[in-house]
DNA sequence: CGGTTTAATGTAATCGATTACATTATGTAT
DNA sequence: ATACATAATGTAATCGATTACATTAAACCG
C-alpha cells in the first residue's frame, strides 16, 4: 500500500494542508516545515495520486492528440514537435491514431469527450467528416485543428500553405515546358488538404494562361494507406497511350512509388519523366535522382498549435487567430528536365 | 457545469448506485430503470467523471510506452502495433519519446511512478542506464520490456532477434566472398540491441572460420539520432586507403546514408562496395539498387508484448515468459554482390 | 502598550464516482 | 403459511488530494 499524503503529514509533524501547499505553493511554507515534509516524503517514497488530484482541481496536465496514423513522416514530425512543447509545459500526450478508420475515429471522439480524461484536444489532419470533429469542438476540452481547417468552425487552425505547395511544383514543371501533367492526389477528393493541392495545381494553369486536363488528376473514392491503390493509380497513367510528360506527386513516398514503376518499365526519370514530391522526407535526398520537392514546415506548425492550445486551457479569454498559413519552398533537385 | 452522476440519479428517479450499475454492471439492473437511466444519460449529455472513476478504482486503463523516438521506422511500427492492442482492450496511449536524453527520460520515470497515471508501462529500447528502468520496474505498475532486455531483471522482455539479423547479413557478404566488411553499428557500445549487433558479426566471422577487423567495428561513444555523426563516421570507413569491400549497416537509414556517401565519391554500388540494411523500411525497396536488408518483426514484438503488458496488469499472478525472441529473415535485392 | 497587519498552520468541506452492506419486494420450496 | 432464496435498489462510506476559512502567533506601528 503506497503511502499517501496523511501518512507524510503525520510522520512530518503537520496538517495534510501543509503537506499540500508544500507540493504546490511552497513559498506559503516555513523552510523548517518544508524540510521536514520533503524529509517525509523521502522517506515514505511518497507520490501524488493523480486521480485525486485531477478530481479535486478538475486538470489533468494531459492532451490528446488526433493523428491518421503515425507511420508518415508528416505527422511523426508534427507529434514529435507537439510533445516537445508539451513537456516544457509539462503536459503528457495522449496518441490517438485513427487509420482511416470512420469507427475508430468516432470511439476516439467519443472517449475524449470524458470528463477529466484530457485538457484539450489537437486535432491533426482528420479523414472523417466534420460533423464528428464538431462534436469535439462542442465538448468541455478546447479543440486546435492542425493541417486542416473546417469552414464556418470559429476554431483555431494551423496549416502548412498546402495550396501553394502543389502550385510551386507545378508551376516549375509547367515553366520546364510541360504541358502534360499529372497530379496523383491520392487521398478522398473532399479531404481538405487535398482540395487545396488539387486547387493549386489549377492555380498554376491558370496562372500560366493554361488549362489543366481533368483526366490528369487522379484521387481516390476510398482512400488508404496501403500502397497498392496507389501502384494501380500510377500504372493508370503509367501504362496509358499518351502517357503525361510529368507527374506532381501529392506527397514524396507516393513520388518514390513512382521512381520504383519507373524502374520496372525502363522509364528514366527525369529524361522520360519528371517527377515532383512533397513534404521533403529524409529519404527524397538519397534516392536516384534527389527528388525535387517541396519543404512543409510541420514541426512549426506543430509546434505553433500546441502553445495555442495551451493558451486556450490556461488563459480562459484567450485570443487566437482563427487560421495561421506556414509558407513552403520548393527545393530543385534533378529529378524534372524538360519534356522529352 | 457538466451533469453528474446525482444528476442523472435524479432525473431518472433512481440512486446513484443504480445509475452506476447501469454503467458498469447492467445485468444488475432491471429493464426498466436501465431505459430510465440511459434516456437520462442521453437527456442530459451525462460524461463520466474519469478522475472520480480512476481514484475511486486504483484503475487508469492507460499504459505508457517509452520510447527513443517516434521517428524511427522499427519505433513508430511498434507504436502502431502496441495502440492497437491498447484499443481493443479499451486501454489509451500516453506517449513518452526520450530524444535520446537521459535528463528528460529521468523526467519521464519520475513522472510514470505517480499514483494513478498509469495502469503499466512499456519500456522500448532505451538508451539510458539500467539503474533507471529498474526504478520503474520497482514501482507499482508492471513493466514489459520490448526490444530490449536487462541482464538478471526479472521483468519479461520480447526482443527481435539482434545477433541473428546481423549475423545472417554479415554470413551473406563472407558466402560471396568478402573479407573486409565493416559494421556500422551507430549506436554507444553498451546499448543492448547494439552489443548483440556486434556479436552476431563476429559469430558469422567465427563460423566461417575468420577473425574480425576491430578496426572495422565502428560504434559511437555518445550517439545522437543526427545525421552528420552517421555522416562523419562513413566518411572515415569510405575515404580510408584500404577501403572495405562490404558494409553492414546497422539499419536501413544507415545504408541509405552510405548510398549518398557512394554517389557523392562516384562508388557503385553493387560493383564497387556491397551494402545491407537492417529492418527493411518501405523505402529499401524504392532506392537504386534496392537494398538487401533484414527484415524484423517488430510489430509482432510489439503486440505480444503489450498483450503481455495487459495480463500483467489485469492479473495479479499471470506467468509470463521472462525472455521472448522473434526470428528474423534476411531479404535479398540487388546491393551486394562478390568483391571487386 | 493596544491595535493591526502578516505569516504559518490547521480544520474540515469538497471533487464525483464506486461498492459493501442494508433493505425491500417477489418468488419458491416445504 | 412459514422460511428462505433471489432480484432490485438504496444508503452512506470511501478513494486521496486541494483549498476556503478559521485560528494562532509574531511583527510592526504610532
Amino acid at each position: 500500500m503506497p503511502a499517501k499524503m496523511q501518512d507524510v503529514a503525520r510522520r512530518a509533524g503537520v496538517s495534510t494542508a501543509t503537506v499540500s501547499r508544500v507540493l504546490n505553493s511552497p513559498e506559503l511554507v516555513s523552510a523548517d516545515a518544508y524540510r521536514r515534509v520533503m524529509d517525509a516524503i523521502r522517506d515514505l517514497d511518497y507520490k501524488v495520486n493523480l486521480a485525486a488530484r485531477r478530481l479535486r482541481t478538475n486538470q489533468t496536465h494531459t492532451i490528446a492528440i488526433v493523428i491518421p496514423t503515425i507511420s508518415e513522416p508528416v505527422i511523426h514530425e508534427i507529434v514529435e514537435a507537439v510533445e516537445d512543447v508539451a513537456i516544457t509545459h509539462q503536459y503528457t500526450l495522449l496518441v490517438c491514431s485513427t487509420r482511416g478508420d470512420t469507427a475508430r475515429e468516432e470511439a476516439y471522439i467519443q472517449l475524449l469527450t470524458q470528463q477529466t480524461l484530457v485538457d484539450g484536444v489537437l486535432y491533426v489532419s482528420p479523414r472523417s467528416a466534420p460533423e464528428q470533429v464538431l462534436k469535439l469542438a462542442h465538448g468541455n476540452a478546447p479543440l486546435v485543428l492542425c493541417n486542416y481547417t473546417i469552414d464556418g468552425l470559429n476554431t483555431p487552425s494551423v496549416l502548412v500553405d498546402h495550396v501553394r505547395s502543389i502550385y510551386q511544383a507545378t508551376r516549375y514543371l509547367l515553366e520546364l515546358g510541360h504541358h502534360r501533367i499529372a497530379l496523383l492526389n491520392l487521398a478522398a477528393p473532399h479531404y481538405y488538404p487535398a482540395r487545396m493541392r488539387r486547387k493549386g495545381f489549377e492555380k498554376a494553369y491558370v496562372d500560366a494562361g493554361l488549362m489543366p486536363d481533368p483526366a490528369l488528376i487522379v484521387e481516390l473514392v476510398q482512400p488508404t494507406y496501403a500502397h497498392d491503390d496507389w501502384r494501380d493509380a500510377i500504372t493508370g497513367l503509367l501504362d496509358q497511350p499518351d502517357r503525361p510528360t510529368a507527374i506532381v506527386a501529392f506527397n514524396d513516398n507516393v513520388a518514390l512509388e513512382v521512381y520504383a514503376a519507373c524502374r520496372a518499365r525502363g522509364l528514366r526519370i527525369p529524361d522520360d519523366l519528371s517527377v515532383t514530391g512533397c513534404d521533403n522526407i529524409l529519404s527524397s535526398r538519397y534516392v536516384d535522382p534527389p527528388l525535387t520537392t517541396v519543404r512543409v514546415p510541420s514541426a512549426d506548425a506543430g509546434r505553433l498549435a500546441m502553445r495555442y492550445l495551451i493558451r486556450l486551457i490556461t488563459d480562459e479569454n484567450a485570443v487566437i487567430p482563427p487560421i495561421t498559413l506556414f509558407d513552403v519552398d520548393l527545393i530543385v533537385r534533378e529529378s524534372c528536365a524538360p519534356p522529352p
